[in-house]
DNA sequence: AACCGCACCAACCGCACAACG
DNA sequence: ACGTTGTGCGGTTGGTGCGGT
């Protein structure tokens, strides 16, 4: 057996909501906020609707603090970025975004972001950001993978099979560090060094508890706002090596 | 003017998880 | 420890508007 409904599904009412319907949420939030409790909400406030419809009004439209209008081309990047590391998780990524929904972010991406960058790159073109820079290299990778796992990543996997086998070996050294020193302290840095100049250009630390190392956090996003019509200064081309290595603090061993 | 297809986005649905008794 | 309930989330749907024919 399931789980009872929430609400009356047939008696409560259903659709979009009316300015008056807005007008008596809102009024009740700003005199009693919401009162901890959505499903009790409805009642309280008069309002003949579902507790969890009464919600999602109130978050995604009639919050004060919601942002309308559209997307901005550092948006866009922030939005990129986040979904090669952490796919859809789209609360978590509208959180990065101030003003912005999960549903906002969510059908952005759905309806625009993601047909223009599947358009930038067919999967018969190789990206010529890639060719610069293999620091592009493993983010075009990772974009492809995440956007269509099978056939866009199958395309890349000969040219790019760095990143992959990078994430692999990321993941070998914790695995180690995990065995010797315990779930506690596997954790472990990465830099990211320009082979010409020997220079530190990224770094970033992997702690504990972490499932995957962001690998993006190290590369310049700047050529995603190129794909989408929103020029920035193009990034110089860079070698990248990346390395996994013990804390500063030095306690680990590898 | 009427129709059609498409894009957009608000709203809904169902599931997973957390909180609580 | 377990069952119940509320919340939050991601996926999906459906209404609306707009441009093309």
């Amino acid at each position: 057996m399931g789980r009872a409904p929430c609400c009356d599904k047939a008696k409560v009412k259903r659709g979009p909501w009316s300015p008056e319907e807005d007008q008596v949420l809102r009024n009740h939030i700003e005199k009693n906020g919401t009162g901890g409790n959505w499903i009790a909400f409805p009642r309280k406030a008069g309002l003949n609707r579902c507790g969890k419809s009464c919600r999602l009004r109130w978050l995604n439209y009639l919050r004060p603090d919601v942002k309308r209008g559209g997307f901005t081309g550092e948006e866009d990047d922030i939005i990129c970025s986040l979904y090669i590391q952490l796919g859809s998780r789209w609360s978590i990524i509208a959180s990065h975004l101030r003003g912005r929904t999960d549903n906002d972010v969510k059908n952005y991406w759905n309806t625009k972001l993601k047909k223009k960058l599947m358009a930038t790159y067919p999967a018969t073109q190789t990206p010529a950001a890639a060719v610069d820079s293999e620091a592009n290299c493993i983010v075009m990778d990772t974009v492809c993978s995440a956007i269509d796992e099978h056939e866009r990543h199958q395309s890349y996997s000969t040219t790019f099979s760095r990143s992959s086998s990078l994430m692999t070996e990321q993941r070998e050294v914790r695995s180690k560090i995990s065995e010797q020193e315990g779930p506690a302290a596997s954790s472990s840095t990465v830099t990211v060094e320009d082979r010409r100049s020997s220079s530190r250009i990224g770094y970033d630390s992997w702690p504990a508890g972490e499932d995957d190392i962001l690998l993006t956090e190290f590369v310049d996003m700047g050529w995603i706002s190129e794909l989408l019509g929103t020029p920035r200064e193009a990034a110089p081309p860079i070698s990248c090596s990346f390395s996994a290595s013990e804390p500063a603090d030095g306690q680990l061993s590898s």
